[in-house]
RNA sequence: GGACGGUUAGCUCAGCUGGUAGAGCUUCCGCUUGACGUGCGGAAGGUCGGGGAUUCGAGUUCCUCACCGUCCACCA
């Protein structure tokens, strides 16, 4: 058999291991009318991004479900691919030639684009390679790219097919501009962060000379937008006015007073001022009355229609106005104010709210079916408590802004008449207006959002718009795994785009996870520089360490922290089942792994607890507790087969009888080996490894069956039987450690107990870890228990001479705090017993367990009495 | 303003359908026990945030309060 090294290499395993799983096509999901389909679409990473610890959760779960899925039987397929990421990549792109001096508008449209195709080219692969090293199961056969032909090909018709229906439609409206970005965004891109600021109350005079209005802002640099002042028409105080004009200072126009049921009386002076362009209620303010619009702000956010302030910086405005206002005594006061600024989750500069010509999906009609599919559980969120949040924003949803002012992307496939002014909106690209005929046409500069290509991936990436047939076997897709973070961002839009285009909801569960944070609980960031790379960890700890350090100290939804030493701690269990693989082998001689004929107590014991390990394990990845699972895996591994099971087997493994040897050898394998199976998923290469070097009849673990429960290894009552003899074990070694007594020292053991027929099948293996010499198993104390140190469990007493090392008086003293302890036990049980309502209400089973308990206690007391005085 | 999550051993977290608590790391004691010191054996450590309710019985259900956190909405 060959020799492994004594430390286990991950380094020396991984690439390797990879690689046979490539060559032999494992990961690859073939239609198989005889097997169920179980699929997974990948949550596309942004193509020129890197791995963090983020993307290693969500994958590591997503290959767990996959390759247990594969191991199971299902044709399992995990597709992969990657996202253009609009504005994440264009900036990119925009950074680095400004580094030469260049904005994308000196290289122009398409040279600019040539740019960020190469940059894609030279980066997309690193994202890809990075993911294999993790370990992920993706079908890399099946590969997509938001902006590859046939996503694009989907795009296309959806934008189409929307607009057909009314459902995508392009208007002037109030949206979210990013003056950095230069683009407009959409709701769910702007991040709201509380800031300090101030409300600036400005006095606005009457044209009449009869007075004036005080209005506040947080925002001054917007009064040169203003086109009016609005009060409330059932307020009071400013019935006279309504109807006259003041004066906008600064811009010394005339604009007129009006009522509108917007304004809240309650807040501020009751007068706002209306600046239709830049705030969405003053918009709508505008549009009932019908007010002039003023744009003020260009797309960087520099003051145009302005006067003297135009070209100024809208920040550098601000601070001119304020002091201008204030040197002409129109500022009347100035309050700290803390308010919520939207900011853009790209690049996190305050958005501006302002008036603009955009493209909006209409979700009204949409969102119906959406919130209809989640309501009736069609499609489950695990945790549930998700589906509230998401059926909050469903229910609430406003028009999607989906036209961004960007180059990178899908291109808004609308073109212009410059003769009639008719919109084409073409599956074809438009050589003339469909309506006129004019030539004379030009295509929308914009481009589309990043997220209206994701919300077609479920099914986009499985070749729709034509009738694949992958579509066919392998959509509806399964389970969806992603952050809640982008709940709104994709999720939400695949649901109702799936039941839109497919008329069939694109998952049936979606998993949410929460996020990985820093030691301090702190969102990991490039800019904070807490963030840990995990390709640092897998080539630190290797990667199975990393995906079940991530697995295990997380239930579903909720953050957790990452912790090095928790990923060294999963480096240790991996060495653990190295070592204990490396201990099997180098006393195997058998090539085949058969369970034998005769299993022992210890054997059923083993056999039997596996049996139930396989069971939990399945139940709780069926339900989505992954972490649940691989704790049990771990548990099992390292304490029954590894602390107890393998130090079992040795007694027999040198016992000198070949046909124990034999049966020790063939359990000890075949347990080996179904932990490998049940690991695999978690721990997918160290578990490859080991079963490639252990005999074996299937070509690779990757496809083996995956464990279930079986009813004929089932053995519950040798199960009790043998944990009579593991406390008993390990009460010896209690007091022994207590006493000092180093494992050299092996005294005789002398057992008394019911249970003799248990501890005499027991014997050898309370001699070997209990540190015994001879063992006696008798229904008699021993005559003389002078010098003796007594040990006692709920089944047995124990006695051992060591004299030399007794102290009588401590030996007794640690009696009396037993007893004292075993009686306080009784006392409660008894108390409870006794209680007539506990046992006339309580389940029966509840109560005879408690009884049992109860005798178990007395039987202890007994034990410790007797032995207390045998002491003397 | 609304919704949600958290509050359990020194630290980080488990604890599913109610029957007086577990793991990893840490700490302490001991061990060349021929797989593993990335190890073995043992020990210490918790009034499960406060209060109330339901129940024979509540980290576990309900109410309430406090603190921490997240999301959504947003009144200029």
């Amino acid at each position: 058999m060959k020799e492994l090294p004594k430390i286990y290499d991950p380094k020396a395993v991984e690439s390797k291991i990879y690689d046979f799983w490539l060559k032999g096509k494992y990961f690859h999901a073939e239609r198989d009318p005889e097997k169920k389909p179980f699929t997974i679409v990948i949550p596309p990473p942004n193509v020129t991004g890197q791995l963090h610890l983020g993307h290693a959760f969500d994958e590591t779960i997503q290959d767990v479900l996959t390759r247990y899925k594969r191991m199971q039987g299902y044709a399992a397929l995990w597709l992969p691919g990657y996202d253009h990421a609009g504005i994440a990549t264009q900036i990119k792109v925009e950074e680095k030639l400004r580094n030469e001096g260049l904005t994308r508008f000196d290289l122009g449209r398409e040279k600019f684009l040539d740019e960020v195709w190469a940059w894609k080219n030279k980066y997309g692969n690193r994202i890809v390679e990075q993911l294999k090293t993790l370990g992920s199961s993706c079908d890399w056969d099946r590969q997509r790219f938001t902006m590859d032909e046939g996503c694009s090909k989907a795009v296309r018709e959806v934008f189409c097919s929307l607009y057909e229906k009314g459902l995508i439609y392009k208007g002037k409206r109030i949206i979210n501009w990013c003056p950095k970005c230069t683009t407009a965004l959409s709701d769910a891109e702007v991040e709201y962060e509380e800031k300090p600021g101030h409300f600036w109350h400005i006095r606005y005079p009457l044209t009449d000379g009869s007075g004036y209005v005080t209005v506040a802002t947080t925002r001054p640099e917007t009064m040169l937008g203003d086109t009016a002042v609005a009060v409330n028409p059932n307020d009071d105080r400013y019935t006279d006015i309504v109807g006259k004009t003041c004066i906008l200072p600064l811009v010394n126009k005339e604009i007129p007073i009006i009522a509108d049921e917007y304004v809240d009386m309650e807040f501020g002076t009751g007068c706002v001022k209306m600046t239709p362009c830049h705030d969405p209620n003053d918009f709508e303010v505008g549009l009932r009355h019908d007010l002039e619009q003023v744009l003020i702000l260009d797309g960087e956010a520099k003051i145009i229609n302005g006067g003297k302030y135009n070209g100024m910086d809208r920040y550098e405005a601000r601070k001119a106005i304020v002091h201008d206002l204030e040197e002409q005594g129109y500022l009347v006061k100035i309050e700290e104010h803390v308010h919520n600024v939207g900011t853009c989750y790209r690049c996190h500069s305050d958005v501006e709210p302002l008036a603009s010509d955009q493209w909006f999906v209409k979700m009204g009609p949409l969102a119906k079916e959406a919130i209809r599919v989640v309501e009736d559980g069609t499609i489950k969120f695990v945790p549930d408590r998700f589906s509230k949040t998401y059926l909050n924003w469903m229910n609430n949803v406003r028009d999607w802004c989906i036209s961004r002012q960007l180059w990178w992307g899908h291109q808004i496939p609308a073109w212009y008449c410059a003769d009639c002014g008719h919109v084409t909106v073409s599956r074809e690209d438009a050589e003339k207006c469909e309506k006129c005929g004019s030539t004379n046409i030009q295509r929308d500069p914009d481009v589309l959002d990043t997220w209206f290509s994701s919300a077609l991936w479920p099914f986009s990436t499985m070749g729709w718009p034509e009738k694949t047939e992958d579509l066919e076997y392998f959509y509806p897709t399964d389970v969806l795994v992603t952050g809640y973070d982008i709940i709104f961002f994709w999720v939400a839009r695949m649901i109702f785009s799936g039941m839109e285009h497919m008329k069939k909801e694109p998952f049936h569960t979606v998993l949410i996870h929460g996020l990985i944070r820093d030691p301090q609980g702190k969102k990991m960031s490039k800019s904070a520089g807490n963030g840990v790379d995990p390709i640092e960890m897998i080539d630190r700890f290797g990667a199975d360490a990393l995906r079940f350090n991530i697995i295990t100290g997380n239930s579903p939804g909720n953050d957790m922290r990452f912790y090095v030493e928790r990923c060294e701690a999963m480096r240790n269990f991996a060495n653990k089942i190295w070592n204990a693989t490396r201990f099997v082998m180098m006393n195997l001689t058998i090539d085949k792994n058969e369970l034998p004929d005769t299993l022992e107590l210890e054997d059923r014991w083993i056999l039997s607890k596996l049996n139930t390990l396989a069971k939990e394990v399945c139940e709780n990845i069926d339900k989505f507790e992954l972490g649940v699972a691989a704790s049990k895996i771990y548990d099992f591994i390292w304490d029954s087969y590894c602390d107890w099971y393998i130090e079992l087997a040795k007694p027999r493994l040198n016992s000198g009888d070949p046909e124990a040897n034999l049966r020790a050898q063939k359990v000890l394998l075949y347990v080996l080996t179904e932990i490998l199976k049940l690991l695999h998923p978690f721990m997918p290469y160290i578990t490859e490894e080991i079963f490639q070097a252990l005999p074996h009849d299937g070509e690779a673990l990757i496809i083996e069956k995956y464990p279930e429960f079986r009813e004929d290894l089932s053995f519950p009552k040798e199960e009790t039987g043998f944990e009579k003899i593991m406390a008993a074990v390990r009460a010896v070694r209690a007091r022994r450690a207590d006493m000092n007594v180093p494992p050299s020292k092996k005294p005789h053991l002398i057992i008394v107990s019911d249970s003799a027929d248990v501890f005499s099948a027991g014997k050898v293996y309370l001699s070997k870890l209990a540190y015994a010499g001879e063992v006696t198993i008798t229904s008699e104390p021993p005559a003389d228990t002078n010098g003796m140190v007594t040990v006692v469990t709920d089944d047995a007493k124990m006695y051992m001479p060591l004299s030399e090392l007794v102290d009588l008086d401590k030996e007794r003293e640690r009696m009396r705090k037993e007893l004292s302890k075993a009686e306080d036990e009784l006392a409660r049980i008894e108390a409870k017993l006794s209680n007539e309502k506990f046992v006339s209400r309580a389940p029966e089973n509840i109560v005879a367990a408690e009884r049992e308990k109860a005798d178990k206690a007395r039987a202890l007391i007994a034990n410790i009495t007797e032995s207390l005085a045998s002491l003397g």
